[in-house]
DNA sequence: CATAGACTTGGAATCGTTCTAAGTTCTTCT
DNA sequence: AGAAGAACTTAGAACGATTCCAAGTCTATG
């Protein structure tokens, strides 16, 4: 598999088209992110990206999330007031919250259920976006897998 | 109408219920809090209770606004990373943010829509709770007139 | 190879929120 | 009633995630 020709092409494309330049620093970030999806914080991402590249800051790792964001290929989750996570799957997906360990994995949700909530939007009010987060326990096999989860689809019994 | 006796009386009930006090702040940044349910942020509520209790700390609004929050009376609503904000809407309801102007409006939600919405959990996942937030634009009419909207269903034409 | 613009960096600054220590007000017990 | 203790309020300090800033580095262009 050449992922990271793959990966690396479609992100200095997607870069580009936002006027925006395609660094080191912003390869590693995009890597690292989607080599694990588990909706890492900034602080979490800045551990693992300076296992590979020990100079980069903070700062970087914000800035380097902010471009990814701003040129669509990483989505913000944010939950109640904590830390801003980080998400690499574009997909129309829910987010569910497990109570016990704070952990948050990835939920489909196929378009036909969209388009059903929209309907309870009285007139006058247009939507661009839904943030759809459930809140409950999940099952320890179902965490224990988070990444099937995070692909596409619910998690494969 | 004497509901200032009786919201009282259900809040010192409540209070109760949870182990704890009825206090003059109590009442007042509840009551203030029903008065305009606007989805005011702690600061916000700040000045307003303020101006019938001058003498009132930032920090006794964000304490009274946790008892509250502690024996159900009130709900926490975050958006994004922007500082929380406090609803008295304690029907089954979701949230419309107002892309332009960032105003957050109520919206019915029947539990007819919240029990479809639990079938695209996959096996392995128990749901306490449903967030849900609609990002878009309301048409000024809907803007104008939130309190109705706050109230249980969605904006009388 | 000089210049300008974009990017990275570390540390300072910001801002909502929580913590702390001190003082006040209830409750309860005698 | 009076004392002891618990629950509350208060102002200001502390905190933590994020952004800002100023200086330095890189890179594309002419």
């Amino acid at each position: 598999m050449s992922t990271t020709t793959t990966t690396t092409d479609s992100l200095t494309q997607r870069l580009a088209g936002s006027g925006l330049r395609t660094t080191p620093q912003r390869e590693i970030v995009y890597q690292v992110l989607l080599e694990r999806r588990d909706h890492p914080t900034a602080d979490e991402l800045f551990v693992r990206v300076k296992a590979r590249m020990p100079t980069i800051s903070l700062a970087t790792v914000y800035n380097c999330l902010e471009a990814l964001v701003q040129c669509d290929l990483v989505k913000q989750v944010n939950f109640e007031r904590e830390p801003t996570r980080y998400c690499s799957n574009l997909t129309e997906h829910a987010h569910f919250i497990d109570t016990a360990t704070g952990q948050i994995i990835d939920i489909a949700m196929p378009q036909e259920y969209v388009a059903r909530l929209k309907e309870a939007l009285p007139a006058g009010f247009t939507m661009d976006d839904v943030e759809l987060n459930f809140h409950g326990s999940a099952a320890p096999s179902a965490l224990k897998n988070p990444s099937a989860a995070t692909q596409s689809g619910p998690i494969p019994a």
